[in-house]
DNA sequence: TTGTTCAAAATATTCGAATTTAAAGCGACA
DNA sequence: TGTCGCTTTAAATTCGAATATTTTGAACAA
């Protein structure tokens, strides 16, 4: 009687199977890679033909990222792509060394050797993966985006706080969305990579102080590219 | 031509006057109450029917509160009051007290004198209002709870980072919550005045280490109080 | 020019009716 | 008894049209 057997074991975790929820992804993906202008207007008809939606599952999919800032809403006025601030960029990479510092803290104090593992495995493929499509200039690789993000997240999986994972992951879409605009100006000569495998040793090894500092200095260093990226590309407004 | 005049000074700045923001705060507003329970399912024409709108601004207000966390969302599956799970009740509190830390230091290193007085005027209301009613038991008093929630906004309001303040605000929904579920079963004798004082005294002097402290205590004795109320009332699930 | 007013056009929002999908009911059958 | 498969029913989702609001811009007055 309360027992209720899986019906559908293969759609069942997936969710995403409304248009609503289509849109929702695409735009979301649209929006934090930059495809959409920051700023722009989001008209529902435009909108509406271009990802071949109706009205009412489109703006259901804008609801949902206006509640995540990642939009814009003004009643009777409708959507538009949220803003860059460039001015709150400091403030928000302040944000997320604090948020981060406390996730990281948790997540070492929680760690076990399965994270330990997944972590060996994506410093092992990020090692492998070229940050760059091309050599001679900056062309973004997916690949390499996808999993610095996992790394990144998989690095606070052990936190304990559902919140305070959530708070990091939507700070890190923001950032993302900054880094997108200003992305390619200078190809750094960075070694980001290096930089990934000291955090990744000093959290395996419960190096607590060690891992969030090298981990600050990591969020640090790139707010500083970003917003010197920034200022050359005239995105001082 | 940059210029717009006011054309409705009454509406222009508080929005709110679609159908789907007026749903949206009700909704809120008998969620974070308690009046909804936690838990129960959100059945569209249900729901439009008790609060005369159609669907789609229903649904619009439904996806906003669910990227909020206070709705759960499950496509093709409709909508229902996000759960209130008791075993997190810890790990809320511990995030709350963490968070509301970083910001209450960002807070006192911004302060300035017009906060000062903003926090004057408030502690100065909260201590002619009473928490209860009744006092021979605990009603709670809508006055209180707007005073007291806006106390705790303005206290760190200084904060530089919106995104901060705005996570403080998240818990704190999220917290009354569990409160208002848990409220009236033992009228604590606990002098909660005093705290706020002490907390706004240390703030507004400066002493950051003392603020904080104040602050972490009187969430957790909050946390630890509701907790045992909840055992006693049997939301052990 | 600068600013105002009013009607047309563009957009946003909402409704009511389909359309899809999930849940409940029910009988055959191991 | 329990469960598989099908029909029926309830619910969620989406569409297309209707409604409401904002924006535009042309005509006109200061």
């Amino acid at each position: 009687m309360a027992r209720k057997p899986p019906l559908k074991p293969a759609t069942d975790s997936a969710g995403g199977i409304t248009r609503a929820s289509a849109v929702y992804e695409q735009l979301r993906s649209d929006i934090t890679h930059g495809i959409l202008e920051p700023g722009s207007k989001l008209r529902v008809e435009a909108i509406s033909q271009r990802y071949e939606v109706g009205a009412s599952p489109l703006r259901e999919a804008l609801s949902r990222l206006s509640a995540e800032g990642l939009v814009d809403r003004t009643d009777q006025r409708g959507f538009s792509v949220a803003a860059l601030k460039w001015d709150e960029l400091p403030t928000l990479a302040k944000t997320r060394a604090q948020l981060e510092s406390l996730a990281m803290r948790d997540a070492i104090a929680a760690r076990d050797t399965a994270w330990e593992h997944e972590l060996v495995l994506l410093v092992h493929q990020l090692s492998r993966t070229p940050r760059s499509l091309a050599t001679d200039q900056y062309i973004p690789n997916p690949e390499w985006e996808v999993l610095h993000r996992k790394f990144h997240r998989v690095l606070l999986a052990p936190c304990p706080s559902r919140w305070l994972r959530g708070f990091c992951d939507s700070l890190a879409d923001e950032a993302y969305r900054f880094r997108q605009v200003a992305a390619g100006r200078s190809f750094s000569s960075r070694n980001e990579h290096a930089e990934h495998v000291a955090i990744f040793e000093a959290a395996i090894a419960g190096k607590a102080d060690q891992a969030v500092a090298l981990l600050v200095q990591h969020y640090t260093r790139t707010a500083t590219l970003v917003a010197n990226e920034a200022r050359e590309g005239g995105h001082t407004a």
